[in-house]
Parts: structure tokens; C-alpha cells; sequence
RNA sequence: GACUCGGUAGCUCAGCUGGCAGAGCAUCUCCCUUUUAAGGAGAGGGUCUUGGGUUCGAAUCCCAACCGAGUCACCA
């Protein structure tokens, strides 16, 4: 329902209901005045923009007297008005520039409604305006635009948190509450210019990691995020239901089966950037969807992938920071290739000083105890020597290393080692002691991978509700043939956040799962209620 | 899931040994034609997260709930 058609009385009437701020309430008023002076708040036609502000306050130069003629567009961001001559600054995407208005010159004529009422009054910080007008230096060298023409593109009607920065760049008034900023990202973007750094950065991971892939011809595919068996993953997935065919579905936990489909289909080489579901907790490093990037390349062993891994990571430091040293914390991490390689095996020797090569299940278990391992006797040999790594050695790998050769118990999708059934061809990249990338020689004997998926069946039948389902689809695939392959993931938010400096996932996500606010969730108890 | 910390004006926060609800910025009125955390004068603005309790009296003390942050556990 547009404004016009209300009067001011029903406008107030309708503020009244609601509880309106003071501020709330004065936009209100300013945005009417503006319709009954003839000025259309929220204007439909395009604005004729020829500049950014980044691209001015670089290209500028004062002898050429370039930029004659902008036209910027962006939201204001600032005022400072001095009688009849006012200073501010507009915001694009680009960055911010400083205008000048002049009462004189915006309105030639007698009526100077254009500056004393509009500009002053009806206008404020966060509304969108355009100007034109000619670039020039103030006599303290601040690159401006003296404004000719001002122009209402869109009226703000919720005040704006108002941040200021000084001139030691010491920030006042900051907009820092997590919460909100998490919940009302858009503001965030707004008022704080380094979160959109982040997410610039996290394109330019994404980006330089699809470049590299795309140059050695891989496919970028699309596979479902709707899996009628939720593969490829040990977790507990969201559950929905498929009207029509009733069925239930899942969202994916992981995509691995079906890239790994299309190798069988023919393809050299698969990626995905895929969006993954866990119906498994919230906290620093875990959302409940989460961006992993796999690929999947025919006749490659995991040692090849060892090598496309560090050249993509190192790649990728390059393009985030122009450098492979990466600040992080108080450390410097080094992305410079080669990273350290060491078996799972020789890590704990390593870091425990015990060599489990060729030891028995209840000696690893004795060993365990004896480290102040947290174990149980229903714990396999894999899982026993798993939980040794993970408490004793995990944390020590702070530069990107390769840990390799894990425990055949723990890879059901991985083949068994080479040179040592008891392993897998399996590596994980660890940075700053968290598992960053995940890798196999993928697992192609159909008959094997029958009978991991029959052990999987085993453990869900045992109670452990993560084990694997077994997909019979998947398995009428490698039964068809699948060339030798190795196959990589990495977590594409921890990657950024290593790459930006963040130690919580909600800083590299736009949107981080967050409870439903007030309202939508005294509706949630209703239902839970009558559910009851 | 456990523990710790927090929730007060649009934003950032003070007030918390119980006694009229505060500051800066923002908003409103006035002055100011090169300012930049502009400046000067004045004014308005509050469901102190919610619900109980103690008390003559609660933002403040107690209990519970909700929301968030952090630490740990779980998970990967």
C-alpha cells in the first residue's frame, strides 16, 4: 500500500499501534513531508551513475581536474552542517566519499526549499542519494564532490546505528553486539567495513580454488542436496518428508557418493562446492549447514592429491593475502609448499614416544589407559588409536601438516593401504591443530566396500545411530566399474576463517543459524503446546 | 548438556553497598558558507529482556524462564 494514499492522520494512527521509537516516528513524519513537497521517496527510475567513490577518491587528480561530471550513488552515512554549507559522505559499494552542498548552488533560484528542508530536515543519515556534481580538493585535501544536483533514491525509516572513527582510526559507538550484528547481518554490513572484508575474502577462496580446478579441465557438478539415503558422512542428518512420492528425504550430510557416481559415469574429474546438513550441535566452529568443497579426479592416488592439495592451499593464500604466510591469532601460519607429511602411526610415536605398529587390540588398549586416554572396551583398534591421536597429538600440528594412513576402522570409503591392510590411504590436512582437508584413494572394490558398509551396518545395529547407511544404488555403481581415484574435501568455512583471522564460524557465514527472535518463537511454544 | 559472563534510550555503555532512570553519539529546535569523532545553545526520548518473590520501596537482592557470548563436554 504506497504512502500517498494515506493521510498524515492514519500514518500517526497507524505509528500509534505500533510502538515506534522517537526516531522511528520522525522518519515517519520527515518521509510524509517529502511526498507533500511533491518529492518521491522511493523513486522508480534508474540513477545515472558514472563513478564509484573508490574510483574517485583514487583516479583524482587535482592539476587534471578530472571527474567533472559524477553522478554517485549510495547511502549517507554522515553530515556535518555548517549554516549554509553542509559536509557528508555517501556510501556506495565501493566505499565512502565526502560531499560537499552548498545551499547556493543546489538551489539556484530563490527557493531554497532543496537545501533548508530536504537536505537539512526530510533527509538523514541512512537514506540512499544520488548527486551530481564536479570532484575537487577542501582546502584540508579531502577529495569531495561539490554538489549541483541531489536526488532521494530510497527513504530510510529505521535509524542507523551512527559509528565514527577518529582520526588514529580508533572506532566510537560501535555496532558490537553479536547478536544483533548476527541477526541483522545487513546492518552489520552496513556500519562495520571489515565484515564485508571478510566475505570479499571468502570469494576470492572460492573463486581461486574453482580457477585451479577449472584449469586442469575438471567438471564443476550438481548433485542432490535431497538424498533418499544420507551418505557419504558419519553424522545425524535433517530429516524431511516428499509429499508426492511420500518418502522421507534427507538434506545431505555429505556428497560424496554421488560425485563419486559420476567417475563411475565418466567424468575425470568432479567438484562441488556443496552446502551440507548436521542435525548435531551449535558452537564455534560448527553450524548447522556448513560449505564443503570435494573433488574427485580418475586415476590419481591419494600422494598425487597430497600435492593438488598444497599447491590449491597455497594458491589460495597467495590470492586472499598476496603472501603464504598467514596471520592467525598470535601465530603466523606458512602456506608455503611442501607442508610436513607423517603417518598417523609415526605421529603418535612421535608425540607418545609408544610404536603401535603390529600391536593387538588389548595392547593399544592398555597403552590408551596408561596416556589417560578416555577409552572402552568397545572400542575397536581404529577408534582406540584415533582417540590416542586426537587427545595427544592433534593439537601439536599448529603449520599445515599431513597426517597419513589411518585405520581402516575409521575410513569405510577409503581403500585399504598399499603396502599394510590394517590402514587406509587416507590423509587429513591439520592447521592450527583442526582437521582442515580430508582425503582417500578412494575405495573402488565393489566387494569391498560391501562388506565396510556391512561392518557400518553392524555398529547402527550396535546403537551408534552415526554409522553409515548402506546405499545399494551406489554400490550397482562400483560393481559397473570405477577407475582407480583419489578424492578430496575441505571445509570451505574453516578455510575462511583461517584465511580472515576469525576463530567463530558465525564471522564467516552471512547468515549463522541463530534461535528464532521473540515473536516467531512464542508462536514455536504455541505449537509445541498443542502438540501436547 | 554443564559452568561463567552479559541483556538499561536508535547505538555504545554507566548506574547494581535497594531510595526521582543517567552519559556520549544519534533525534528535535535555534546559530553557523570548507567540515571531517565539526562546533555552540537548548529540548525531547525508557515495557531497565520476561515472569514471580523479598521489601514501605527493586534496574539494583532472590528464584525461574527466554536470548546471546565464552569455556568445557559431545560431534566431525
Amino acid at each position: 500500500m504506497p504512502m500517498q494514499h494515506l493521510s498524515l492522520r492514519e500514518i500517526l494512527r497507524k505509528i500509534m499501534s505500533q510502538h515506534l521509537s522517537e526516531q522511528e516516528i520522525q522518519r515517519r513524519k520527515d518521509l510524509q513531508e517529502l511526498i507533500d513537497l511533491g518529492i518521491e521517496p522511493y523513486p522508480a527510475a534508474l540513477y545515472p551513475v558514472n563513478a564509484t567513490a573508490k574510483e574517485i577518491n583514487e583516479q583524482y587528480n587535482d592539476e587534471e581536474k578530472n571527474f567533472q561530471e559524477v553522478c554517485v550513488a549510495g547511502r549517507l552515512m554522515s553530515r556535518r552542517i555548517i549554516g549554509k554549507a553542509s559536509f557528508g559522505e555517501i556510501m556506495d559499494a565501493s566505499g565512502r566519499i565526502q560531499c560537499y552542498f552548498n545551499r547556493d548552488e543546489i538551489c539556484t533560484g530563490d527557493d531554497k526549499t532543496m537545501y533548508n528542508t530536504v537536505y537539512k530536515k526530510l533527509l538523514g543519515i541512512g537514506d540512499f542519494i544520488g548527486v551530481k556534481g564536479h570532484v575537487f580538493k577542501t582546502q584540508t585535501g579531502q577529495t569531495s564532490i561539490h554538489v549541483t544536483e541531489l536526488t532521494v533514491l530510497a527513504k530510510s525509516i529505521k535509524p542507523l546505528p551512527v559509528v565514527k572513527v577518529d582520526e588514529e582510526g580508533k572506532v566510537h559507538d560501535g555496532f558490537m553486539n553479536p547478536e544483533q550484528r548476527y541477526r541483522q547481518r545487513y546492518v552489520d554490513l552496513v556500519v562495520n567495513p571489515g565484515v564485508k572484508d571478510i566475505f570479499i575474502k571468502r570469494n576470492i577462496v572460492i573463486n581461486t580454488m574453482r580457477e585451479f580446478f577449472n584449469a586442469h579441465g575438471y567438471f564443476e557438478a550438481e548433485t542432490p542436496v535431497l538424498q533418499p539415503i544420507p551418505g557419504g558422512a558419519a553424522a545425524r542428518p535433517f530429516i524431511t518428508h516428499h509429499n508426492a512420492l511420500d518418502i522421507p528425504l534427507y538434506m545431505r550430510i555429505a556428497n560424496e557418493l554421488y560425485l563419486k557416481r559420476l567417475i563411475v559415469g565418466g567424468f575425470d574429474g568432479v567438484y562441488e562446492f556443496s552446502r551440507n546438513f548436521r542435525n548435531e550441535g551449535m558452537d564455534r566452529t560448527h553450524n548447522p549447514e556448513f560449505t564443503v568443497m570435494e573433488i574427485y579426479v580418475a586415476y590419481k592416488d591419494y600422494l598425487w592429491m597430497m600435492d593438488f592439495t598444497e599447491e590449491m592451499v597455497e594458491k589460495i593464500a597467495l590470492a586472499v593475502h598476496g603472501s603464504t604466510e598467514v596471520k592467525f591469532g598470535d601465530k603466523v601460519l606458512s602456506f608455503k609448499r611442501p607442508f610436513k607429511r607423517v603417518t598417523m602411526l609415526g605421529a603418535i610415536e612421535e608425540h607418545t614416544g609408544h610404536n603401535l605398529a603390529g600391536k593387538s587390540e588389548e595392547e593399544i588398549y592398555e597403552i590408551a589407559k596408561a596416556l589417560h586416554v578416555e577409552v572402552d572396551k568397545s572400542m575397536g583398534k581404529g577408534k582406540l588409536i584415533d582417540e590416542i591421536f586426537s587427545e595427544k597429538c592433534e593439537k601439536h600440528y599448529v603449520q599445515p601438516t599431513f597426517i597419513m594412513d589411518y585405520p581402516v576402522e575409521m575410513s569405510p570409503l577409503c581403500k585399504k593401504h598399499r603396502n599394510n591392510p590394517e590402514l587406509t590411504e587416507r590423509f587429513e590436512l591439520m592447521v592450527n591443530g583442526t582437521e582442515m582437508a580430508n582425503a582417500y584413494s578412494e575405495l573402488n572394490d565393489p566387494i569391498d566396500q560391501r562388506e565396510r558398509f556391512e561392518e557400518q551396518l553392524k555398529l547402527m545395529e550396535g546403537g551408534d545411530d552415526e554409522a553409515m547407511f548402506i546405499d545399494q544404488d551406489f554400490l550397482r555403481a562400483l560393481e559397473y566399474g570405477m577407475p582407480p581415484t583419489s578424492g578430496m574435501g575441505i571445509g570451505v568455512d574453516r578455510l575462511v576463517m583461517m584465511m580472515t583471522n576469525n576463530t567463530s564460524i558465525q564471522e564467516v557465514l552471512f547468515f549463522p543459524q541463530m534461535r528464532p527472535e521473540k515473536v516467531a518463537e512464542k508462536e514455536g511454544e504455541k505449537k509445541e503446546a498443542e502438540k501436547k
